[in-house]
DNA sequence: AACCAATAGTACGCATATAAACTAATAACA
DNA sequence: TGTTATTAGTTTATATGCGTACTATTGGTT
């Protein structure tokens, strides 16, 4: 294995470049981005997460998310909420706007992620879904099914 | 599929991104990211490429091939020299302190990429490198095979 | 009550990515 | 040959990611 290109990183991370790339492309018409998405999704089943728990989610680190938050916000999509209770949380709340949004989001989602994956069967999915899951695993030092 | 994190295009750009992260950490010690070795080892192939030749070989667009020239050429590690024949062009060396942090390089990537993939079998690395490509190829409109 | 460790967010600096506009140079062609 | 289209690189603006450091706030502990 002499060149990076052959590298099995690189093919992965080559590919996620084009996922992304080819959603962010579809979701920009709506004024988003593929992260600022995942964020959108997540307050869609738990509204009224702290930034820290989102982060968790979407598996980034906390400047990350206040980035992510202060575009939302300023886009008007969520809202942030000093916790009473404990005044250094702050909860993001879905904004009505950004609800309204969200319907047409995850068929775009949905739809690019079939596509790109048409090119596999249904099983062939199963097991590649799966070695990701493993190699993340292995990445972030757990155990297969600690999970 | 209601969930963008069950989604596999999210899979894809999680796992990329650890992998990227583990790589990064371990070649930081000697100054270099992972983005930036690709392009060394682009040059450590055919010395003298085009910035746009390079971009194409790791598939990167042109802004970001001229930053990452940029700060290559800032930590001499490459040298830029105009071509004379079409002077648009703009071609890439290594430098000698380049080329002799290559190996040490090489040896973290593929030291790292085993480490990463050890938790799949050779066979089925090969299974997942291939779907890989598949995807890939099928994002980028092309034919698996025209590669 | 006073002090100290831990936690939640933010600020800052650096390195990517991508799109769009711009410059310089070359090629095409009427 | 003069005009236009194309190409290579750069610049600019916006959005991400990550590490480090700093602030505010809590929670223990003594």
């Amino acid at each position: 294995m002499t060149s990076i290109e052959r590298s099995t990183g690189f093919l992965v991370v080559r590919t996620a470049r084009s996922m992304k790339k080819a959603l962010d492309a579809r979701l920009t018409k709506i004024g988003v981005t593929a992260v600022q998405y995942t964020v959108l999704n997540t307050l869609a089943q738990i509204d009224g997460l702290s930034l820290s728990e989102i982060g968790k989610r979407v598996f980034l680190d906390k400047p990350a998310i206040t980035g992510l938050a202060d575009r939302l916000e300023n886009d008007g999509l969520v809202e942030r909420q000093r916790n009473s209770k404990d005044r250094r949380v702050i909860k993001l709340y879905l904004s009505p706007k950004g609800r309204r949004l969200l319907g047409r989001m995850n068929d775009i989602v949905n739809s690019v992620d079939e596509e790109l994956t048409s090119v596999l069967s249904s099983s062939e999915l199963n097991t590649f879904r799966e070695m990701l899951d493993r190699i993340w695993n292995n990445a972030n030092g757990r155990t297969t099914h600690d999970n």
